[in-house]
Formats: structure tokens, sequence, C-alpha cells
DNA sequence: CCGTATCCATTCCGATACTG
DNA sequence: CAGTATCGGAATGGATACGG
């Protein structure tokens, strides 16, 4: 998980979180605690992983101060697992990998989850970037600029 | 890498196309393709992981369809790595990784590498999801939808 | 310079058993 | 139900050596 080449120390905004959510297992769990999942067994259900792994990645995703514990909503002597500030703030990168996954790893006549406006019930758009200006900007508009002329890449 | 339990069927678009990116690398080296880089031996120095890694990761990717090898732009007779279109659309997904983790796993005053407009040489705007009227929306004012009723979760 | 092949240590994961 | 502990097989990743 934690790799021993740390990338704590990077200045690229790609690499460092790669700590926290890299692996297989994190990014479906926060993605099942934003459907609104809390207990351990729904997660082990709703996965299908054994206890002892998704133990090491709950304490994980807390670690890294994605998700927390708290005390039980019902009567439980046992814990929930309820998504951080910092957790809730995957919800965009979630939205741009469950898009890219839908446009191409499914057919178009397939079935597939959706994410609608509540408002409205439809579906909603696709992810925009924008310039300062409000122009739309894509790869081809943008440049990665860094800090200072000294640095190669990442090192 | 490919997980025996297979999300290849989900309906779920988060989970599928985990097999194809899911992994710590795949994505800095998507990451540096999108920088330009093109070579083998650039890819290493970039992300400093072992030759047989690499080479492993590089297969995986072009069998996944997001990156293509390409003969050769000098006269070396070796291949280079090129992004397709599939690879192309993960631009999203980096931008929103990125923007979260100058979020979250930087300090203010820490110097970071930044995405900018080309055109204006400013940096861009957060990542915007809007409904189809164009309201702009979050996590709670979203929710998932299934396309069946029959379907649990994911299984 | 590009990539493959081999070796070895570490880690991961699933199954199972066990405690509260 | 909610976890922890342990065990064994499989895969990962690094270093190195090797061939085109």
């Amino acid at each position: 998980m934690a790799k021993r080449v740390s990338h704590k120390r990077s200045m690229c905004g790609v690499a460092r979180p790669l700590d926290a959510i890299g692996d297989w297992w994190s990014l479906l769990i926060v993605r099942d605690a934003f459907d609104g999942l809390r207990r351990f067994g729904e997660f082990q259900k709703s996965i299908g992983l054994a206890k002892n792994i998704l133990s090491a990645r709950l304490r994980n995703l807390v670690a890294h101060g994605i998700l927390d514990t708290v005390p039980a909503s019902d009567g439980s002597p046992y814990q929930e697992y309820v998504l951080t500030a910092k957790g809730r703030g995957l919800f965009l990168l979630l939205v741009a990998l469950r898009q890219w996954g839908e446009e191409f790893f499914f057919e178009g006549t397939e079935p597939h989850v959706e994410l609608v406006d509540k408002e409205s019930g439809l579906p909603v758009r696709r992810l925009e970037l924008r310039a300062q200006d409000g122009r739309i900007v894509g790869v081809d508009d943008t440049e990665v600029r860094r800090p200072t002329p000294a640095e190669q890449h990442d090192p």
C-alpha cells in the first residue's frame, strides 16, 4: 500500500494522493460510502472482500482522514464509517472515473448505473473544466507549470 | 493485477475501469504520457520503477487500449507509447485527482505543479458538474439510479 | 538505449478460526 | 454482527543480468 518510494514530497498533485487511494479496493469503499453504506458488514457484502482485508483498508482510509469512525447510529456497540470533508472531496474524482468508465467500458446498449440530478431526475452532464474566463478547456488547451524552473519532473 | 473478482460485468461505471487503471503506477504513467513522455526510458526515469514492472504496466495499458505503440519518431528501432482516444479520455480524471490532491495534500504555502490555461496562462478553475439545466450540482444534489430494481448493488 | 528473464523479499488476499 | 489472528498460496516489486 504505502510504497517504498514515498511520493509524499512530490510536487505533483497527482502523485501524492496515491498513497491514500491508490489501491484497488479503497475507491470502491469510498464509492459505497457515497452510496450511504456505513457498516462493516455492508461494505463486505457489497464489495465481497475478506474481512481482514476490509479491516485493513478501512483503517488505512481512516488514517488518511478520508473516513471517520463514529460510535453508532442504532444501538449497536460498534462503529460506523462516514466520509470526512476530505473524503467527500473525492466526489468529482468518482464522477470522472464513472463517466470515463461508462464511455469506454460499456456497450451503448448495455444497462448501467447512472448518476442523476435529484431535482430533475435527469442524468448529469459531462464534467466540465473551464478557464478563468469561462471557456471550456480540454487537454490541448492546458499545460502543466512547475513552480520553479529547477525541477525536472518529480524527484 | 486483474483480480480474481472480475468487475468486468459490474453495472457500476466506477468498478469496471479499475482493472485497467486501478493500480498504483498506471495513473502515473498516463500522467506522464499527458506530459508528452513517449519513450520507455523517459517513463522509467520519471517514475523510477524497475524496468520489468514498467514493461508489464505498459503492456497492460496497451492491452486495455489506453496506450498504443507506434514505430518510432526519430530513427530508433524501438517503440513509443502514445495515448489513444480512450487514454486521452482520462484527462478529466487526472484533473480531478490533481485538484483533490492539491486541496488536501498540500499546505497552503507549499509550491506545487499547476495546471494552467495556455491562452491566458492562468490556472484553470475547479471542475464543475452540472445538471441538464446548467445548475452546478454537488454530492447532495445527486443520486445513483440503477437500471433495474432487481439488482441489489454490484454482484 | 530498449526490453525481457530470473531471483528473491515483501506484500496481498482469501479462507478459516476465534473473541466479544 | 464486528472485528482480530493466523496461515498459505499467489502476485508484486526491486535488483540484476542478459540479449537486440
